[in-house]
DNA sequence: TATATTGTGACTATACGGTAGACACAATTT
DNA sequence: AAATTGTGTCTACCGTATAGTCACAATATA
């Protein structure tokens, strides 16, 4: 598991997790199959709570990402499946949705933002 | 004063004031020197508490986007000097920091994020 | 079958942020 | 002096994030 943690982040623990695994699995590097870590090891490797480790898979299992065997592990999905897709999708628009209306209330176009974004990226 | 509060938003009611406000104010709806309703007189209108109103004022400040007398009130600042910009601009970028990661771990490009919020801007 | 492993759920506990109400104080206006 | 306006403080409640612990369910293994 590569994971960095960060306490003095604005952003919780689980959020963190999710989006460092969230990024291996879409970028592949985390095989379709494998088990990730039993909360209880990661939870110990990483020095944060049990609960924050769960909450963290429950999101990727929500988005589809992860799917969950009660005794057995947490397993990377298959990520071809367009339902996953979509999943993923309407997370993505909803968040988009909050973000852009605080540039919006700046009163940033859609290409400004983007030409900030670029910066940034 | 011209705002809707939703009590049902993820967001903090002092985020939806300033984002409102800040809105109102760079688009020039509210002109320069205006004088914002008093902070009771706010509270009592949109029915929600003197703290949170004061809150919401507090980020206008930070933005350069008001100034605070006491005893007189709250005066819509002018948006011409350059520092202001500046400090628009180091809030929007932070911001921007964090949503991109987010962003990120789910693998878009700069470009896909582009395409994706054309159609919720 | 017994034991270990793994995920789940419940319970307590602490800290912090958002929200609310109330009061006193400072600065300004009338 | 009285009214208005912003500031500061105090208490209070609720929800979220985090942490620790324990018991239980499902699975794997010896």
């Amino acid at each position: 598991m590569n994971i960095v943690i960060s306490n003095t982040s604005e952003k919780p623990i689980y959020q963190q997790l999710f989006e460092q695994i969230s990024a291996q699995i879409i970028k592949g590097e985390i095989e379709k199959g494998y088990i990730l870590p039993p909360i209880r090891q990661a939870a110990k490797e990483l020095r944060i709570s049990i609960i924050t480790v769960k909450k963290a898979w429950e999101e990727l299992e929500r988005c589809g990402l992860i799917y969950t065997i009660t005794g057995k592990g947490c397993f990377v999905a298959d990520l071809s499946s367009d339902d996953i897709l979509q999943k993923r999708n309407e997370m993505i628009l909803k968040q988009m949705t909050t973000d852009t209306s605080y540039y919006k209330s700046f009163g940033l176009t859609i290409e400004e933002i983007y030409e900030l974004m670029k910066t940034v990226y």
